[in-house]
DNA sequence: TAGTGGTCTAGACCACTTC
DNA sequence: AAGTGGTCTAGACCACTAG
């Protein structure tokens, strides 16, 4: 018959991928590489289209995948920037404890102590690091109001953040990790518990031992995707909760 | 001179909403009336489109906002339907407890007590109702395999749910206030608290008094706005936590 | 006034599901 | 083969910001 071959026509159809994702992961990829900063603003819609080859309307897409991830700003009339993070962004994306009446504001912190020690196996796995690595261990107090509040330790591979111990220790972490290390913390699993006080975390805190304390086991998720930072906070709620909308 | 006065093309700027959120309004109203229910296989996006009297693609946005918001769900080469409230996305919605270890499932429920009453000034406030009001009142206990974990009071206005405390309470109440009440929850707000059982509530779930527990203070918000259902849930968290995404 | 992101439209084509 | 939602493009126009 006259029928041509159905060979001819062989369009690869699995592994798709569709464009606009393809794009936005070169973006990522530049904002992981430090091409993209915290606080730049990045060439207009047209410009990048131009660049990497897509029309305007595909880029578009791209860059309100990574507005929805917190990832970039946009503005209208004035542009897109990498998001930064500031206080203001931390205490809404990252802090869930607020006053059962008034306002929150970011919470002042004390340094208990750090302590350089070998990763355990429960901190080598969270980490993704070899059991027995360096790690960096802060254990610092928070207050909100005048009042301590939470008392939290954190865990992070001093592989990643070499000397991150040995200077002054800021409140704000995850800026220091962004500006100094080029590790933006991209998001965090949380997971949730009810539990008493121990004796020493309850002098912290000035309550007595025993008390209830709501215990949060936080990983912060970098942007290429490893565990940057493992934190367990203690955290009284007899005048202040933890939000979550489920949406 | 003979430039035209400014005044003939006055184009209202002011209280702009664009097109696509109006449709998505007009659509989310559909479902308040009921005129679309829950399972329903919507029209297409080029028949809603003329229905509407906008293009095809601004009927997409819409859609695709809806889909954002759980209301519906997008299935390509199938169409668009109407979200339902089966066990499924109740679970992935609203159920945040799981446990430490093995997988997740949908708690079965044995009812402690159900009671009629007059809304007191803290359920006034909650569900919007007048002080003095007609609420049923719903004690439970919820148990992760063979365990119970969660004991818990709903609370809902009587004028919102008529009769809903003289049948059986079936176990999922969100589909029940969609099927029977035309009522869907959308989304739901919680604030979380660690405390000491009470003696009553430590005797539900087999514990001693004052053992540590998880408080949650759950309203849950129906698609217009409202507040469909006040739910305080006292839960053992010693081989379960709640799990809370930060993205 | 110029430049940016935001909206709206129109059409072509692709991937998925069902018949 | 037909119908659905998903992607990609192109162009016009609108709203916002800055100089």
């Amino acid at each position: 018959m006259s029928s041509p071959p159905s060979t001819a026509t062989p369009p690869p159809k699995l592994g798709f991928r569709p464009l606009y994702q393809q794009v936005r992961d070169d973006f990522v990829q530049r904002l992981v590489d430090g091409r993209w900063t915290p606080g730049q603003a990045l060439p207009s819609e047209m410009e990048l289209a131009a660049e990497v080859g897509v029309s305007q309307g595909t880029v578009r897409k791209a860059l309100d995948a990574l507005a929805n991830e917190n990832l970039v700003v946009r503005r209208q009339g004035r542009g897109t920037f990498v998001a930064e993070h500031d206080e203001a962004r931390i205490l809404f994306q990252f802090f869930k404890i607020v006053p059962d009446k008034g306002e929150s504001g970011f919470p002042a912190s004390r340094i208990l102590s750090t302590e350089r020690g070998a990763a355990t196996y429960a901190e080598a796995g969270v980490l993704g690091q070899p059991v027995g690595s360096p790690v960096l261990r802060i254990e610092r107090v928070r207050s909100l109001g005048d009042r301590p509040v939470i008392v939290e330790t954190v865990t992070l591979a001093e592989t990643v953040f070499p000397g991150l111990g040995d200077g002054e220790i800021p409140n704000n972490l995850y800026s220091l990790y962004a500006t100094r290390y080029g590790v933006t913390v991209a998001h965090a699993q949380e997971k949730l518990k009810a539990i008493a006080l121990t004796a020493s975390d309850a002098t912290a805190l000035g309550v007595a031992a025993g008390h209830p304390a709501l215990l949060i086991d936080r990983r912060a998720i970098s942007l290429d995707g490893t565990t940057a930072e493992w934190r367990v906070s203690r955290c009284l709620t007899d005048a202040h909760h933890y939000v979550s909308d489920l949406k």
